[in-house]
DNA sequence: GGTGAAAGCTAATAGGG
DNA sequence: CCCTATTAGCTTTCACC
């Protein structure tokens, strides 16, 4: 899932396209990279199943009712591996790191009011046995979200 | 892009779906939601069109030969939305958010060997005019990243 | 791994309720 | 907004290299 792969010039093209659209047609892939549909179709099909790439809807969280976001930092005395499991399970954590730093992790929230957010943080987060610590920050929006990274 | 939308029971399915595989043809999009293929392939348009949902290739940073990667805190006493301006263009960050709390915005990073961190860190994002301090979190590794959300 | 051609589906448009 | 019908184009398989 996450193993360093040995990606060809070919899968960057394939990945670099893909960042920009997740539906484009294995015809249109096969132009870009001079490769047949099959063998772009075969390459693609290899990219996602090793997890190098998932192909998804990537949703507006405010468009979806749910305008209150939130990164939470976290520290721990405990596993920190036992404690992301934890905190990852919370409905409405939709991404959890492990980190160096003054937080052990952070935990990116997603709610609809923001009483939902204090519960999350107080009644669910900070009592995951091993927590110590845990701090909102509260977003006040998304100023940049990019896909096609530098690499492809 | 990011105004409060209309959603109906059947845009949530396909958002749904789509979180799973953004690949689903439209006439798989179909059969779960009832319509007609066009029916659905208009609104999947429309969603996209809108903002709602972005149909794009997640890339695993690792296989992409970009092992490092972090958050980074950031504080300024200058127009955050400049200051988010300026950080959003740095090669390397692929993702900013404005925060309230001890930090003012936190971007993501990704690149390939710490030093180049350590660029970004004390020569782009620490130089951009009215950041006053900015700290990273390293990420160790990245636990839970979903794109199913509450709500769909 | 890759190709080319054939078969079956799917996407995209048009016309109509 | 949705449906059906149509056609062009795409996806997928297969035999082969």
């Amino acid at each position: 899932m996450s193993a360093a792969a040995h990606l060809d010039e070919i899968d960057r093209i394939l990945l670099r396209e893909l960042q920009r659209d997740g539906r484009a047609s294995y015809t249109a892939l096969a132009e870009a990279t001079g490769l047949s549909a099959p063998a772009v179709r075969q390459r693609v099909q290899r990219l996602r199943d090793e997890g190098v790439v998932q192909i998804v809807g990537v949703t507006d969280p405010m468009a979806l009712g749910l305008p209150v976001m939130a990164l939470i930092g976290v520290r721990t005395d405990a596993d920190v591996h036992a404690v992301a499991d934890r905190i990852g399970e919370l409905s409405g954590v939709i991404y959890v790191v492990l980190t160096s730093g003054s937080f052990d992790l952070f935990v990116e929230v997603v709610c609809e009011k923001p009483a939902e957010l204090l519960k999350i943080l107080n009644d669910h987060v900070k009592r995951v046995p091993g927590v110590t610590r845990a701090e909102a920050f509260t977003y006040f929006g998304i100023h940049t979200h990019r896909f096609a990274w530098p690499g492809t």
